[in-house]
DNA sequence: CATTATAGTTACCTATTGCTAACTTTTCAA
DNA sequence: TTGAAAAGTTAGCAATAGGTAACTATAATG
């Protein structure tokens, strides 16, 4: 089952907090992302029946094989386009915020060709 | 109101059929973007209500000043988009889909750094 | 140990945006 | 002019994805 966007935002985030924390819980993705604990607890649970992530019981959540390789392409794609765009002087806030969206609605040749071009400027 | 990508799409469609055919009909729209009618029905509805289009009571479609406002600036940003894209190497056909979701979720100051890229660049 | 604070879940609501089935209205041609 | 085709609408379904209220369960502290 391919993700949407709030699956993909979700896994990233999980990514992202558990470099930052040593356990990752509900709440901290709830922290993170500005979202209510049931819209959390549901998202947690949907994420857990597709084998992207796993619950232990004492709440400690962590990404499965295949979650972790969804969290890093799309980390991935958020700092490589978010260089991008602030190499073309767009500013850092705005460049992430863009980079934040874009990155789950473009192929995987189109990320690849930005990715390139960018190494060439630079 | 601000448009979602869904708004934005039809208003885009309308402006393209406008300079194909000399009236627009929602069927019309309903045939270009593979929707059922009542889809294009309520869509159309909406649009009329927040004043982005006006149908006449033979069912012509017209943009007002305000959706063809909103329109040009997404066929603007499609287009422009996805000439940055084929000049970076990705095939046409995937560069013109990549386009017609990115064209939504980039910010004007992202947009204008990319369309200015583009014209150094050639 | 009991009470409180924190964490998580359940049930239900809302909005968006697509759909089908079934209806009405309009147009057009025999 | 009437009957069929085309166009449009109404009513209701589904999925996604957020929310609150109220509950349970777990953890921490006096």
């Amino acid at each position: 089952m391919a993700l949407l966007e709030s699956g993909e935002m979700y896994l990233e985030t999980i990514l992202i907090l558990s470099q930052e924390l040593n356990e990752v819980r509900s709440v901290d993705v709830a922290d993170r992302m500005g979202y209510s604990k049931p819209s959390i607890s549901r998202a947690m649970g949907i994420l857990k029946e597709n084998g992207y992530i796993e619950i232990s019981p004492s709440g400690h959540i962590t990404l499965t094989a295949d979650g972790k390789k969804i969290a890093e392409s799309i980390y991935d794609r958020h700092r490589t386009l978010t260089k991008a765009l602030t190499f073309l002087g767009v500013d850092e806030k705005t460049a992430s915020e863009d980079a934040c969206r874009i990155e789950h609605y473009i192929s995987d040749a189109t990320f690849e060709a930005i990715k390139k071009h960018l190494e060439k400027m630079r």
